[in-house]
DNA sequence: ACCGTTCATGATATGTAGATCGTCTATTAT
DNA sequence: ATAATAGACGATCTACATATCATGAACGGT
């Protein structure tokens, strides 16, 4: 299955729920909601992606999370590399570890070239862009994405 | 990590290897030695490709796997289906399962039309040109492939 | 200083890919 | 028919991603 991993989509999805609070903190419990990311896995993403530096945590009373720094300077690429690692997108198309420029596979001049193409694409998507597209959507109803800055009172 | 399984580059040696071999039957365990798969991982692996008829398989004295159509009709597309399954290269790239056309992902459209790039090239990418490439490579020693067709009697 | 709030972190399931082992069954030389 | 050969298949094991839970540590209002 050709693909990254569920962590990434995640990772987007909740950025892209803070990307909305350009202000305030967001707790990881709304942000659990607004993104659909179950809560407790949620919190080790929000975790690595405070170590990366693309949000801030604050503990305690009125705490919760920010984005590190404008929405549109942080890109999918950027997300995608803090959950995946740096090194997402060097790996060889069919799996193979012996594979590398002195001693490739076949399909290696091929996705090599590919995988620039795909890494440019995604650095040039911003959250900015990510926002704007979800909220484009017809059906936004809820899964993807927020629920406009709106305070819940009920359990 | 954005890439196919261990298992459809596994795929892909094994066979180049019985691409060498173009006549007679060749031995799971001399497939294993001359790919560098694990050789009881490279028995299911076999199995899956004889179930969907890229490999013949015949039991007993004098037996072994044999391709199921000559090389160049077998693509590395085919041998990635085969083992990954036919829907393999139609998931969201960001591991989204709620992301469909209708309800899109931001890199949905862009990773649809590199999909199909994707799929493309590997569709024309044969078992011959497989094995024609791998002999091209300069330290073509061990680990991917052949030896040429050459017995070897010691352990 | 206290205490509730909120994130951080380690321990613990669960599912699936990767890898191994042992045994069953089919084939063929004799 | 028999015995040796070689693939088929089920049971098992490890590693990792995914997911949950419980506890710890930091923060801020009072």
């Amino acid at each position: 299955m050709l693909g990254l991993s569920h962590t990434s989509g995640y990772a987007v999805l909740a950025l892209t729920c803070l990307a909305y609070e350009a202000e305030g903190w967001l707790l990881a419990k709304d942000i659990a909601e607004c993104s659909g990311v179950p809560q407790p896995y949620l919190s080790k993403i929000l975790n690595s992606l405070t170590a990366s530096g693309l949000v801030e945590a604050k503990r305690g009373y009125r705490g919760g999370y920010r984005l590190g720094r404008p929405p549109d300077e942080i890109t999918v690429a950027d997300v995608i590399a803090a959950v995946e690692g740096a090194d997402w997108g060097e790996h060889c198309l069919l799996g193979l570890n012996t594979c590398s420029d002195d001693r490739s596979c076949p399909t290696h001049a091929f996705w090599k070239a590919t995988r620039v193409t795909i890494r440019e694409s995604l650095e040039r998507i911003s959250l900015c862009q990510v926002a704007e597209f979800e909220r484009s959507l017809p059906n936004n109803k809820h899964g993807f994405l927020p629920h406009p800055p709106e305070e819940h009172h009920d359990a």
